[in-house]
DNA sequence: AATCCCGCCAACCGCATGGCA
DNA sequence: GTGCCATGCGGTTGGCGGGAT
């Protein structure tokens, strides 16, 4: 074998061979994922732990998407990048199918140029005439990303969006007013972390309200090809999340299987559950 | 036909994080 | 509280293939 194809201790580098993955592929089959360190032994593999794993989640792993991405992929990649910046593992888990490494290798190959000429264009079209070039460049990017945290919810978790205030009962309560109190009732931490300030609060609910913006935005653009994004809606739809108490829609903020309604400044905005709740997992 | 160039993407590397003793 | 280990993540690299010359 090439020396080259050799890492410290004649661990092998490199590209994978069939025979590889399929050593792989049986050796997960039989033993479940998991357990990394374990895997080149029991697969009888020359190689790091490390690697089998990202050869396992990139390549070999069932249902992997490959091929082109669909214009609602780009459509999502593009928003979610929007808000969350490079956070390519979570915004794959938007993408069935898709790994964080292919939306990765995607926006730098692809995306990013497009967004780079986007800017260019930007730039000429307002004729921004007295400001050097430095300065358009460091206004057009800069974009502050409110960097999520997981965030597990208690039971109660749908009642914040239901817009009931533990306090008052059955009181409508504006997503954007939320007091503190409510999110410590209604949403605990499973990393024990504690919402204390009023400032976490306050971007936690700025980053919420540039989803549901970034929503309002999807849906004007929705008016102009109302039948055709109605079906790239429901594409890019995941999974549905039901409210688990099955109860009916409230006034002020209206739920349906797969979105909510809510009310932010007196305007009506609808978002999919998917986007936000992750198998009970929220994401600040 | 040979060589060069460049884009794409699989894979690697280093760091961060979480769990556990 | 601390250190170790396993795992996950994002940035970067390098090889391959196809187009240009």
């Amino acid at each position: 074998m090439d020396d080259k194809r050799r890492g410290y201790g004649g661990v092998r580098k490199g590209s994978w061979t069939d025979e590889e993955d399929l050593l792989l592929k049986q050796c997960i089959q039989k033993y479940g994922e998991g357990k990394w360190r374990q895997v080149p032994p029991r697969a009888g593999l020359n190689r790091c732990s490390k690697s089998c794993r990202l050869r396992w989640l990139n390549y070999l792993r069932p249902n992997i998407k490959r091929g082109q991405f669909a214009a609602d992929e780009i459509d999502l990649i593009f928003k979610m990048h929007k808000l969350l910046g490079n956070r390519w593992a979570l915004i794959a888990g938007r993408l069935p199918g898709r790994t964080a490494n292919d939306v990765k290798n995607y926006w730098n190959t692809h995306l990013n140029k497009k967004l780079s000429c986007e800017r260019t264009v930007i730039v000429d079209d307002e004729e921004i005439k007295d400001m050097s070039n430095d300065n358009i460049i460091h206004s057009q990017m800069e974009i502050k990303v409110i960097k999520p945290q997981p965030l597990n919810f208690s039971k109660n978790y749908n009642k914040w969006f239901r817009g009931i205030d533990h306090d008052h009962d059955d009181t409508p309560m504006k997503a954007s007013t939320i007091q503190q109190s409510d999110t410590e009732m209604l949403i605990s931490t499973d990393q024990k972390t504690t919402l204390s300030s009023e400032t976490k609060l306050d971007e936690r609910l700025v980053w919420l309200e540039s989803i549901l913006l970034a929503e309002r935005e999807v849906e004007e653009d929705q008016e102009d090809d109302h039948e055709k994004e109605e079906k790239k809606a429901d594409q890019m739809m995941i999974s549905s999340c039901p409210l688990s108490d099955g109860s009916s829609p409230h006034d002020e903020i209206i739920t349906t299987s797969s979105s909510v309604n809510v009310q932010i400044d007196d305007a009506e905005t609808k978002i999919d559950w998917d986007l936000l709740v992750d198998e009970n997992f929220y994401f600040w």
